[in-house]
DNA sequence: GACAAACTACCTACCGTCAGGTAGAATGGA
DNA sequence: TCCATTCTACCTGACGGTAGGTAGTTTGTC
């Protein structure tokens, strides 16, 4: 009777998702949660024993739906340089469309208070898509539609930083501007 | 007899700058400052009265240590490429030497949750060094010893916001390679 | 130089509120 | 009847913050 619609879990993990990339970890509560989805705080943690179980949940949930959307950009039938576009637009998206900051880039900063399990999704989730910007730099460099020094891993790796700290300073002004000009400031040093 | 040396007002400022970098604005108690410093927590409102007064002066010292550090490169007699060396080691400094998070990067993340004066003085330090960093961008540009296309504002905004990235990149992965090689990345760019 | 007043730099003890978490009972559908 | 789900009722501990007090130092006046 409680639920109001669909399942719960669902519903927990939607609104502890939305609550963690707009707060961050240690400012969400099961409280907070469970006032929004009118369900009692005992109840969230029929689904999750605790609140790392809960963070860590919601990191591989996020890390997966990034898979699945990497790997759309992967069979589309574009140059290098305009996948490495439409990732930067999918990064984007959360914060332009619903006002969110990138969940593992919240994380990140709260990363030496947070459960060390968390911190490993977070690092996975990084990881992941340092892994495949790596690819699609190196194969864009070598299509020659893209162009930048040393090992693609480590331009990877800087890239990606980047783009997490352009999320974060535009979240800090909250300005749709700044991401923009930041993600295109970046993405054009990399083309020819 | 209880302050153990100094004056008990920069041992607040000192302890709580360490644990604010460290753990970000919310992971952070008056419990925590005032058992390292060993006095009482409600002393610690002697000095200020709220967290919010605390988090702001320590932004606003922060700052201006920041804005004296720049000012320092200003007088240095060489080009802008090697000045903006500097200033990219200047901000690498507290996590390399120290192994802290840059403080208005950690709350930049938390922004949505802190006191609006706290935000207010976070933004005054983005501001600041994307204003300095422009001037110095322009400057190169004008010498030829750095090259880079569009406004400088712009290219400041997405250059500091992107090394705050690499810093939390590097946070997350407790690695100083991270950050060295991040910061070489985006200066090469800039490069002639 | 003596002494009262005021100030500095804390203290103890407490407030209400919130946190994460637990035990066990009630509910309801298969 | 069983079992999944959600509840009530509670615990322990921590939080930011406040009230009121005090030892020691400084200041102003005579």
């Amino acid at each position: 009777m409680s639920a109001k619609d669909g399942n719960t879990l669902d519903r927990i993990l939607d609104t502890a998702e939305s609550l963690m990339q707009t707060r961050g970890y240690n400012a969400f509560s099961f409280r907070d949660l469970a006032k929004i989805i009118e369900i009692k705080p005992a109840s969230v943690h029929y689904y999750f024993q605790n609140k790392g179980d809960l963070g860590k949940a919601l990191v591989m949930r996020y890390s997966k739906r990034f898979e699945t959307a990497r790997d759309s950009l992967d069979r589309l039938n574009v140059t290098s340089a305009e996948k490495l576009d439409r990732y930067v637009d999918l990064l984007s998206d959360g914060f332009q469309l619903k006002g969110r900051m990138c969940l593992c880039g919240v994380l990140a900063a709260e990363a030496s208070t947070l459960p060390s399990d968390v911190v490993e999704e977070v690092r996975t989730f990084f990881v992941a898509n340092e892994t495949w910007l790596a690819t699609l730099l190196e194969s864009g460099r070598q299509s020659g539609d893209l162009r930048f020094e040393g090992a693609a891993i480590e331009a990877a790796q800087s890239l990606f930083a980047a783009l997490e700290g352009a999320l974060m300073s535009a979240w800090t002004f909250s300005s749709n501007a700044r991401l923009n000009a930041a993600g295109k400031w970046l993405v054009a040093s990399l083309k020819t």
